[in-house]
DNA sequence: CTCGATTCCTGG
DNA sequence: CAGGAATCGAGA
């Protein structure tokens, strides 16, 4: 399997002679001939230039065969062309992954070609820095006067000087350095210019020293350890609030692991792969640490890849797309917050990271942590049935039990009562003493915009969008109307463009329904005209930097309340916050999706964490007209276990996930009429495959898709519910085989979906 | 019948 | 995806 280039004389014996080679984003393998010369350095895994066509292209060899097992006989009605002998030849995965590839593949009903064009990043050309030194002892003897000056500037250098430095120097540097390096007088060298963000330097002794761990955190890093020590996969739950230390326990296990040379992987929401937490990891596993993240530059991707295969990093972090990286010897991976749905990639390969964690920990005999305070329920029920070990760690702080959570009923406040229109006399009171004891406040509302709708008031008509079935939303600051599906955006009407002048009155006013983000913020400035507000959502975060420079107006002090949608509930450690005040905990709550409540649950509990992270104690409202849904009331103490069970038995009798497994089959057409005829078509592939096969699974639809229309297109779709995954892996397969091709609809088949939209 | 545009299909 | 072949359709 893993063959390493021999000696000359066995490569022509044993070595193969074909390669299969998967040319994204050609969705089968084609087949090569390796010429002498290269015989014995490919091996799979590596990306070779091969002729296509007329043209060159390039390939990853997924698989060898030696020159006996040539299918001469009967379909060879091909010529076999060769890789190209003078092509750029590289290493791109380690031969170990493929498994995991093909897997991926299958699963998710992918060819093997595109997993790989999704997981490899692509190779940048090597680019290169030339350093001039001095060399020889000889003496410098007539030399010229720009001669003489370049080499007094390289006399004063310790270190080789780069080109570019030099140049700025000395004008036409070129030519002169040509002369030297004739006379033998510097010697100019050429260095691969490697991504500073990584590096082989060792780990620095001060990093490797333990930090305190409590009793708990002991426990559980034993656990883990030991796991990761004796090479067995082994799942672990790590339960524990924000604040309880789940990081240091990450850190510690990896630190452990490293000391015996093996390597480890961490997975982390897009939104937590912040420089911060980076530096925190680097801090304390010194500079071998690769940092993977599809948003980073070409180069710096490529080069961390290239670092983790080539062993001088044994460790990675990286959000989603990290679980492919290519670490060496890997001995454990940690899935930080795995409850997270941005897991789920939500279009091309839809895949779960968190979920393929657990797959390539598998193959590789691997440990795998799964960190979170709020575990997905997918997670937590393998933690019943005893698949996953569950740890739970205490809240840390002194104070223990410092942080109150309260739920402020809005059914039992009057209209006439409410501070503001969407706050309460209660949570303006709390905020009033926060901002006494010049502590800061959050307040989540997760809706951006001013208002979620403009509705005529004359004839009724909402402002929707024209290309998707959803209203559009009013962004007072940028004074638009937009659509949050498709992002068109408008300028707002005068009056309503539908009825406008019909009814006599050519002046049909609109009104704003329903809140968004900034117009709490315009609430909170009206209630609290000398705090100092911010504003933290996708729309104001919209230049790269606002992110941090926010976050860091909380850290230092300079915003006193914060307002903002779900991202908040995401930011890092900000001591300073001592009052969280939910405006509305019902938003999200009745969305068509079976874990709207998980969702809300998890936000919720997610938002409280942020209150009283230093030594004060802090305090959390739940602003709700449904006090008694568990996803408040368990947020309201504390219980995950407790929700946990409700929510189970839930599915369980709706036979939801976890326990099913669903495939979600979407339609698109920009044709309504041809679209829904299809799907009603689908259904019958569907059923025949269904009972062809005699699988035990039921289908749902063809259904109308909760937004029926989004850039568009109109949407249908199919849930096929089953226990089995590979039961729906055949019906996927089966009607993406047989369903007719037309350039008329879209299929899409997502396996797991997290969106049921 | 011709030419350009469009769709289809192959690539080893 | 890219390039070539097959097919389509308007114009002459």
């Amino acid at each position: 399997m893993n063959k390493r280039a021999g000696s000359a004389a066995e490569k022509t014996s044993t070595a193969p002679v074909l390669v299969n080679v998967v040319i994204p984003p050609l969705e089968s393998p084609l087949t090569y001939e390796l010429p002498e010369a290269l015989r014995g350095s490919i091996e799979i895994g590596y990306r070779v230039e091969v002729p296509l066509g007329r043209r060159r292209a390039f390939g990853y060899v997924v698989s060898t065969q030696s020159a006996d097992e040539r299918p001469a006989d009967t379909n060879s009605d091909f010529k076999i062309k060769s890789v190209l002998e003078d092509g750029e030849h590289l290493r791109c995965f380690d031969p170990l992954q493929l498994e995991f590839f093909t897997w991926i593949a299958d699963y998710y009903g992918d060819s093997l070609s595109n997993v790989i064009d999704v997981a490899i990043p692509p190779a940048v050309p090597p680019k290169f820095e030339r350093f001039v030194k001095l060399s020889g002892t000889a003496a410098p003897k007539l030399t010229g006067k720009a001669q003489a000056e370049v080499l007094k500037i390289l006399s004063e250098q310790k270190e080789p000087l780069d080109l570019a430095t030099l140049s700025r120097r000395v004008k036409g540097c070129a030519r002169v350095l040509k002369g030297l390096e004739e006379k033998g007088l510097v010697q100019i060298l050429s260095e691969e210019l490697v991504d500073h963000h990584v590096s082989s330097e060792a780990i620095p002794q001060w990093a490797k020293s333990a930090v305190d761990l409590n009793a708990e955190q002991q426990r559980a890093l034993h656990d883990i350890d030991a796991a990761t020590r004796d090479k067995e996969f082994k799942a672990f739950i790590l339960h524990g609030v924000t604040g309880s230390g789940k990081t240091e326990v990450y850190i510690e296990a990896i630190r452990q692991a490293l000391e015996r040379g093996q390597g480890a992987l961490i997975i982390v929401p897009e939104i937590a792969l912040t420089p911060q937490l980076i530096d925190r990891f680097r801090a304390r596993l010194g500079n071998n640490l690769a940092v993977l993240h599809s948003a980073l530059h070409k180069r710096s991707r490529w080069d961390s890849w290239r670092a983790l295969l080539e062993g001088r990093c044994q460790v990675a972090i990286g959000a989603r797309s990290g679980i492919f990286a290519p670490v060496p010897n890997l001995g454990l991976i940690v899935v930080d917050e795995e409850h997270e749905s941005s897991y789920k990639q939500a279009e091309g390969l839809r895949y779960n990271a968190r979920d393929l964690a657990l797959v390539r920990a598998k193959l590789q005999n691997c440990s795998v942590v799964l960190g979170s305070a709020t575990p997905s329920l997918e997670s937590y029920l393998n933690a019943v049935k005893n698949k996953y070990t569950l740890i739970s760690l205490p809240a840390r702080h002194s104070s223990g039990s410092g942080l109150e959570i309260s739920v402020v009923d809005l059914n039992r406040v009057k209209p006439w009562e409410m501070a503001s229109r969407n706050i309460s006399p209660q949570l303006a009171a709390a905020l009033k003493d926060t901002l006494d004891r010049k502590e800061q406040s959050f307040l989540l509302y997760n809706r951006r915009g001013f208002a979620s709708y403009l509705q005529c008031e004359s004839c009724q008509a909402t402002m929707d969008c024209p290309n998707c079935s959803v209203t559009l939303t009013f962004h007072k600051n940028q004074n638009s109307l937009q659509c949050h599906y498709c992002s068109l955006s408008l300028v707002v009407p005068e009056f309503c463009p539908s009825c406008r002048g019909s009814d006599g009155k050519s002046s049909a006013p609109l009104v704003q329904r329903g809140a968004g983000t900034e117009k709490i913020f315009e609430e909170l400035e009206t209630l609290f005209p000398t705090a100092r507000i911010s504003r933290l959502d996708r729309d104001s975060v919209a230049d790269n930097d606002a992110y941090r420079r926010i976050l860091n107006s909380v850290r230092d002090g300079s915003t006193d309340i914060l307002v903002g949608t779900q991202m908040i509930a995401k930011g890092h450690d900000l001591p300073g916050v001592t009052l969280v005040g939910i405006v509305d905990c019902d938003v999200g709550l009745h969305m068509p999706d079976f874990r709207a409540g998980e969702r809300v649950f998890q936000l919720l509990t997610q938002a409280s964490g942020r209150a009283g992270r230093g030594d004060k104690a802090g305090l959390v409202l739940l602003q709700t007209r449904v006090p008694n849904h568990p996803s408040i009331a368990k947020t309201c103490d504390k219980d995950f276990r407790g929700f946990a069970e409700i929510e189970l038995e839930n599915r369980k009798s709706l036979g939801y996930p976890p326990f099913s497994r669903i495939l979600r089959i979407v339609i698109s057409s920009p044709n309504q009429e041809f679209g829904s005829q299809y799907a009603r078509h689908l259904r019958a592939l569907l059923d025949s495959s269904v009972q062809q096969r005699e699988l035990p699974l039921s289908v749902l639809g063809p259904t109308v898709a909760p937004i029926a229309r989004i850039r568009a297109l109109w949407r249908w779709h199919f849930l096929v519910k089953g226990t089995s995954p590979s039961h729906l892996n055949q019906v996927m397969r089966d009607v993406s085989t047989h369903a007719p091709k037309s350039t008329q609809v879209r299929l899409v088949f997502d396996m797991d979906p997290q969106d049921l939209m």
